[in-house]
DNA sequence: AGGATAAATAACACTCTCGTTATTTAACCT
DNA sequence: AGGTTAAATAACGAGAGTGTTATTTATCCT
């Protein structure tokens, strides 16, 4: 299917699922578990949306599959969005400058 | 209504919109006219979708509405985008660095 | 082998989205 | 006033998306 990920991200309980594997890999089971008001099979299909945009990759273990973020799967959004940032006015260039030293200081960080 | 900005992008027509936009102020005919296999309401639609989820500014002048880009309303996602940044490898740093370099550029040039 | 566990899929209902054609609203121009 | 133009809205139908419960698939464990 290869869904597109601007599809991928409109949903809000994707977007969720995105931000909790941000944290590290996370059983389905344990993901699943996380939204209570959806059910197992909702929450499967979710995440086989965002398998198939290319967000998240699966590895299975047993009966376990085990979901990663696959942040690359971002490349073609951010390039999208960053297209118009050089016709944001100035006050948002500080946001941006604030969002990169954040990351930058991340990235340094031991792992 | 104010509709979120991240379904708003979802669809590729309004994606296509604000393409167009972004190269400057349009009447709304004008953008019609650019969808071929689209009709006037159908369009006059999607802008209501971007009007109400900020992404997009109208302006009136006698029958007409003067449709413009406001990448401000693309605040939130690229907020939301550049918290993956950080978790990103090595080589999309250099998209990141060309991308910068190039809005930087823009930027620059006399308007 | 047989039962338990984990997660995906099947089948179905409801809603939302997107398209259409027809109509309305509002301002312009003789 | 009356007609024209520009764009939004109304009403409706088709298809897609999301949820549910029930079932299947696959692996583990005794």
């Amino acid at each position: 299917m290869t869904t597109d990920v601007f599809f991928a991200i409109s949903d809000p309980t994707r977007r969720a699922v995105l931000d909790l594997l941000a944290g590290g890999a996370r059983k389905a089971g344990d993901i699943a578990a996380k939204f209570l008001d959806l059910t197992q099979p909702a929450v499967s299909r979710h995440l086989k949306v965002l398998r198939e945009s290319g967000l998240v990759n699966v590895e299975v273990n047993a009966q376990q599959r085990i979901y990663t973020l696959n942040p690359e799967g971002l490349a073609d959004l951010y390039e999208w969005v960053a297209k118009y940032q050089a016709l944001w006015p100035e006050t948002l260039d500080a946001l941006e400058r604030y969002l990169d030293a954040k990351a930058r200081a991340k990235r340094k960080r031991p792992r």
